[in-house]
DNA sequence: ATTCTAATTTCGCCGTGCCAAAAAGCGCAA
DNA sequence: TTGCGCTTTTTGGCACGGCGAAATTAGAAT
């Protein structure tokens, strides 16, 4: 079985491809997500390489093997799964979770990771909106809008937040933006880089176009 | 903040401790029960000792200091409400979840292990009947008899199994001998080293007196 | 007392994962 | 096309946790 060391560089890569589809994973952004210098990242890939896991190329980046992918899959299937868990088996806030679920991927066996998927009814999406891969390794893989490109006076409903930092979590909460809510563009200002949302009862909300990348919609 | 190795060697010295009180535990017992040689436990007592966490002599084995004491309850502590909890709120069968505990009490966070002990009502035992040390490191230390001394005729209520052998677990549940089940002993055989045991409703059970050893009973 | 045995420690070694600093490669701009 | 800057790789070291073999010690037996 692979290292929680070998687990987390997977991940990592599983996320980078998606995040820019297509395209090879540079050692050094790995080692900016991982914590760790770029040296040892070029060492570790040559590892994951001789295992089959990645395919790597000097000066070329990384992409992950049908093998790596899986194994990544998996992880992401835990992390996220147990996120999901905490928040609603165990009352924790969205915004505790992601560091919480960092440590546990690597401790679930499949056997209790099954438990917890029955216990929450087969869910196919964390309290963020990620999507869970299923224990075949299967993403249902939405293609969704980001708020920041919303036409102003659309209606939509927050489908996911793409950022996991604890303090940008508490602020869409705060503003009262969970996944599931319905909003419509009221105003975006591309000089001033703000958008202005309105929410149910009358309220509304205001966010910088950066973070309204982060949040994304689905009609509705 | 301890590696998983050193809190496996607390949890363990202080389990042998708890099991042979006021004796000082042998390298030799350690490294059985940690599956590593003698020479590691020699060197990673030795480094135990260093952070102040054991007392050790060589070739007079070792005790745990205040410090080290602290800790290993905490980790036993994680363990058996994660035992608990997996029996209690997932399901799990009280045979499996030790094996279970053994990787997770390394990665749960204390605000974790606090929202699940609030979660079951601040358990005393776990599914054994092993009790749940307190967050402030206490043991509420019952005196218990063994089955095997229990006199023929008497009744008494089973409380405590001690042996995580997924095997004898599930031969106790088969033998209807969970913990809380009220039993009395018809007859002792010392010859041929057995023990019968009358349940409720007309049932009974027969088993070893080795095996009656590590069952435990309170009056009642 | 001496010898024997079993437990313990010492010693040299390996694999993993990390870092810092030096070297090498890549691509772009002058 | 030559040089410069950035990224990546290489190199050499370190800490941890582990192993096996050999040496040592404690303790029991004769």
């Amino acid at each position: 079985m692979p290292t929680s060391t070998v687990e987390d560089y997977l991940k990592h890569i599983l996320l980078e491809e998606e995040r820019v589809p297509g395209a090879r994973v540079a050692t050094g952004s790995l080692a900016g997500a991982l914590g760790v210098t770029p040296g040892t990242v070029t060492t570790m890939v040559k590892t994951l390489s001789d295992s089959g896991l990645v395919d790597y190329e000097a000066y070329g980046g990384v992409r992950l093997t049908a093998a790596g992918r899986q194994l990544g899959l998996h992880v992401l299937r835990r992390h996220r799964l147990m996120e999901l868990f905490l928040v609603r088996t165990l009352g924790m806030d969205w915004s505790e979770v992601h560091e919480e679920a960092e440590r546990l991927e690597h401790a679930l066996s499949d056997r209790l990771v099954e438990r917890i998927d029955e216990m929450l009814g087969r869910p196919s999406v964390d309290p963020h909106g990620d999507p869970i891969p299923s224990a075949a390794g299967e993403v249902a893989g939405h293609e969704l809008a980001t708020l920041a490109a919303l036409p102003v006076g659309r209606r939509a409903r927050v489908a996911r937040v793409a950022d996991q930092d604890a303090a940008f979590l508490r602020l869409v909460e705060r503003l009262g933006l969970l996944p599931g809510t319905r909003v419509r563009v009221v105003a975006r200002d591309a000089a001033a880089d703000t958008l202005e949302v309105e929410l149910g009862r009358g309220k509304s909300a205001a966010l910088g176009l950066r973070a309204a990348e982060k949040i994304f919609v689905a009609p509705g």
